[in-house]
DNA sequence: TCATATGGTTACTTTTTGTAACTTACTCTT
DNA sequence: AAGAGTAAGTTACAAAAAGTAACCATATGA
């Protein structure tokens, strides 16, 4: 992120925050997170918990999480299909570091809502 | 985020989704890094490390940080007027926990782009 | 036969972002 | 003295992303 301090250079330079868009996306985050709750989860399952996403965004950060190697994706020949995600290795890693990050969030909630209101009534 | 399983809880009850996603946006997240590299910056200086982002959308980030608590404005009645960003005290604790998440992304990096290859080519 | 279930896709609407020009008020240049 | 420059934004308009809801194939159970 700081390896070039030349503000200069263009964020083509800059792969990290592309990658970081679309692992820390909201969406994202909440996919891998249930994914690293419950070691795999079906579609539909997998949108109930992730509550409000459509099916056309979770099936296209399923995707992209794919094919960034944070998500596996198996489907079964069977009827009607059976499809089955759950986190690869890579996965497993980040979820950790996400989940080092929500715990954080989870503490600091309550003071992020309390500035929220001081800030409000000004 | 995982105080509540009962997946038909509305989002409502779960404000940690709210607070992450202002926290953890993708301009919001260089934005912090940048004030946590540089003690303080003016609106412009910021603008430009924080490379493409529009003049709205910074103001519009600048806001909602402020408010939740991230950092702080110090206006100067000077002329042409000056305006100082830099992390509250609460912005830098979150700045470390962010730059665990951009360590890890920054080693991680090259994993991924190998990842969208090997998943381009199938 | 009609409804149900799965894992999506598609067309259409709404919301969010990005772009670029404009603002205010003072100072420096020509 | 006219015009340009500066700082920190704002505003109107265009483009992109996201949300909504209907639809698809296929088979099973009522």
């Amino acid at each position: 992120m700081f390896g070039h301090i030349d503000y200069k250079n263009p964020p083509e330079l800059c792969p990290v925050r592309d990658v970081m868009s679309v692992a820390s996306d909201q969406w994202s985050v909440l996919i891998i997170l249930w994914l690293g709750y419950f070691e795999t989860l079906r579609f539909n399952k997998l949108k109930k918990y992730v509550y409000g996403i459509s099916n056309k965004v979770l099936s296209q950060r399923l995707k992209v999480l794919e094919a960034d190697g944070y998500i596996s994706r198996k489907a079964y020949a069977e009827v009607p299909i059976r499809v089955e995600y759950s986190l690869t290795e890579f996965g497993h890693s980040y979820v950790e570091k996400l989940l080092e990050l929500t715990e954080w969030m989870q503490m600091n909630c309550p003071k992020v809502m309390a500035n929220r209101e001081k800030y409000g009534l000004l």
